[in-house]
DNA sequence: ATAGCTGCAAATGCTTTGCAAGGCC
DNA sequence: GGCCTTGCAAAGCATTTGCAGCTAT
């Protein structure tokens, strides 16, 4: 890894908190707790139900349809991306960076593929008059 | 194109009902009425929604639940292939070839690209003892 | 005959919504 | 105070399932 490990990155409230003010949320007790979850620790693939056990088991009272909410406006703001793999389940990644994944298909799990190791020789243009927003490159794995 | 224009290889019963066989389905009314919907045409990108309202629309008495059972039965045995973009609902494919796609999310509707306009200059290895059984490429666009 | 299919309706599972109560600025 | 948030329970949707009745072989 060349980039710092982000793992123990913990954030102080204070940090936290204007993260969530910056881009226009209010730092409630229950985003404060999410986006500590989501933001202060490393790169993860979650979804609404594990972060929401995740948020239980650590004594964080927090309804789930509180979950999809945080869910989808730290997305629409930028502090998480969505990624399409299952159609049974939305997944959010952690990482808002342009990067790419392996998917396990046995055990429905995610892996980041490292940047450098997938390269687009060749992106087509976007037709008409429309604009590329987003390339995602999903790689299918069975054992 | 340079390939023959398959929305005119029309097939006939026989031709259609042999190809079901093939892969161990009965030609029941039903499957042959999908079939020929989904494997006589050119290629096309469905919805379970969409091919329900297209049989309909034609006269044929398909029930939902039979609609899911031959997009599923057709999956499994190769003849369609499963589209993640959208966690709402599932798209399936009747080009089971390797390729890739647009997705406009204005509209929801999605594209092949041209198989020589994306090109992956670099492919990572699969982990551990795993194969890659699929790589797919999503181009999201907005208008 | 019999294993495979179909269709209905009920059930499921994830996600969204309506709306009253509560919390941040 | 006023607007944003939350949470509950109900609603919504796409999809699946149970099972009795049909059908291809």
């Amino acid at each position: 890894m060349t980039t710092v490990d982000q793992k123990k990155l913990e954030m102080s409230d204070a940090v936290l908190a204007d993260k969530l003010r910056e881009v226009g949320l209010r730092p409630t007790r229950q985003r404060m707790a999410l986006a500590d979850i989501l933001l202060s620790q490393g790169k993860r693939h979650i979804t609404a139900e594990s972060l929401y056990s995740e948020a239980t088991s650590q004594g964080v009272n927090v309804s789930l349809a509180t979950i999809y909410n945080a869910l989808h406006t730290f997305t629409a703001k930028g502090l998480l991306r969505e990624i399409s793999i299952d159609s049974n389940r939305s997944y959010f990644d952690t990482n808002t960076e342009e990067h790419h994944h392996f998917y396990f298909e046995k055990s429905g799990k995610l892996e980041d593929i490292e940047p450098d190791h997938v390269k687009l020789a060749r992106v087509p243009d976007a037709p008409d008059g429309m604009s590329i927003s987003r390339v995602d490159v999903v790689i299918r794995v069975d054992g």
